[in-house]
DNA sequence: TAAAATGATTCAAA
DNA sequence: TTTGAATCATTTTA
């Protein structure tokens, strides 16, 4: 504490009887008024208690109680606190009041919404439950990983708990202890109850800022844990067969322009979610049939060569799907895929190669408005349709040649054609298509 | 177990 | 807002 000297110091700016002043009123005293004798009584006082710090431990104890004992102390130490709570106290009285943090608050804020800071049940299955939504994650599946997450969260929030009380219990410790040093030291030196409060909330200060510290390093934890648990690219599921089937069958069979519209999306979710029921897996979302389209589009475009198969595959099933509609009406509601590995198999034929490659070009050559690109697909599903029907072309071909993305112009792109009225529905694309083209 | 596949996210651009 | 591109984190496959 670095009181003294700067109380020392405080009195010669007042025009009281300062440590420099001193020797000269011993000196000049001799022939001194009642007014003098005081003066240099209080001189006498001041002079003591400076040198009381050279003095032994004993000596001291006696000179101090002495001075406490003399008939002037009282008056003199009201004094000095004046003088001090003057000086010092309205200095930094000044910078006494501070806003409320804005980091601090958002700690709490945070802390509170996380449900570590608040009620112990509801506000952390509410704020897990909360985040679940949030993160647009699978909502039936996941009560597993919940209870994890809480498990970890609860845990969390009693280290936190146990700190803060640590540090407030801490804090308060410190806090009367300090107190009590003051008021002890009250008796002797000019500490004002303002002086004491003054300090009592630097106390708060420091402490604060640890608890801060505390608060930061509990967030930065449930963010971790939040994002370890809830952010969806962690708990990633691949989509059923069926599901990918499905969407993979529109895709190719608007390889043009494979851009399902909402409702589309609306309706292959649908589609996928009925197949998908039934493998006890969740259903789909239109937003996760998004993605799909997205992630298909450009995995697609980047590397054409390598979905070539996949193409002629999907392309040849529905061609065969247009078949049986159309040539046996009664098959029309058939399941989407009658027999993957047996359609895909006789479509992969050598004989029709050069076929194919004449028609390709040609569409290759003539076909690039922006709106024909549908009717050059149907097209191709068409001249597929009528080969599957020719015969069983079964051996062995060049798959990679079959199928070229038409829909693709020049400058990697799909052609934007405006979406037909059939593109809603993947299944009834290659059926009317059928009818108008096979001749 | 490394590499490939895949669903989801982020971010800039249109 | 939607899309493309890049990227992440996980799952599947070789």
């Amino acid at each position: 504490m670095d009181e003294q000297p700067r109380l020392m110091h405080s009195h010669t700016g007042v025009g009281m009887a300062g440590h420099p002043g001193l020797p000269q009123h011993m000196q000049e005293g001799t022939g001194g008024t009642d007014g003098d004798g005081r003066k240099q009584d209080i001189g006498d006082i001041l002079q003591q208690i400076m040198t009381i710090t050279d003095q032994s431990l004993d000596e001291a104890q006696a000179r101090k109680h002495a001075l406490n004992c003399h008939r002037m102390k009282p008056a003199l130490f009201n004094v000095l606190c004046e003088i001090k709570e003057k000086t010092v106290l309205s200095i930094r009285g000044a910078q006494e009041e501070e806003p409320p943090d804005p980091q601090l608050m958002r700690l709490d804020n945070m802390l509170l919404a996380e449900g570590v800071s608040g009620p112990e049940k509801g506000g952390g299955s509410a704020a897990a439950a909360a985040a679940a939504a949030a993160s647009g994650g699978a909502g039936a599946d996941n009560s597993a990983e919940h209870s994890d997450y809480r498990a970890k969260l609860s845990q969390i929030r009693q280290i936190y708990h146990t700190e803060l009380e640590k540090y407030e219990q801490a804090c308060n410790e410190f806090t009367t202890h300090v107190m009590n040093l003051l008021r002890e030291q009250s008796r002797t030196r000019p500490i004002s109850p303002k002086e004491i409060e003054r300090m009592v909330s630097i106390i708060h200060r420091k402490f604060s800022s640890i608890q801060m510290q505390l608060k930061q390093s509990t967030c930065e934890a449930v963010m971790i844990l939040r994002s370890r648990f809830l952010d969806a690219r962690r708990k990633r599921r691949n989509f059923n067969k069926q599901a990918t089937e499905i969407l993979n069958e529109y895709f190719y069979s608007h390889l043009s322009n494979p851009y399902p519209s909402e409702e589309a999306k609306e309706e292959l979710a649908k589609k996928c979610a009925i197949t998908v029921a039934q493998v006890h897996h969740r259903s789909l979302k239109p937003t996760q049939v998004s993605n799909w389209f997205g992630n298909k589009r450009i995995r697609y475009k980047k590397n054409i060569g390598k979905f070539q198969e996949e193409a002629n595959m999907y392309a040849a099933r529905t061609a065969v799907n247009a078949a049986n509609a159309s040539s046996h009406g009664s098959q029309a509601n058939s399941p989407s895929t009658p027999n993957s590995a047996g359609s895909a198999g006789s479509f992969n034929m050598s004989n029709s190669g050069d076929l194919f490659m004449s028609v390709q070009s040609l569409n290759g050559d003539s076909y690039q408005g922006a709106q024909v690109g549908a009717n050059v697909q149907s097209q191709v599903d068409t001249l597929r349709h009528v080969i599957s029907q020719t015969g069983g072309y079964s051996e062995g071909l060049t798959a990679n040649q079959m199928y070229s993305p038409q829909g693709i112009n020049a400058n990697g792109g799909w052609q934007d054609a405006p979406t037909p009225s059939s593109v809603t529905s993947p299944t009834e694309g290659p059926g009317s298509v059928h009818s108008d083209t096979s001749n």
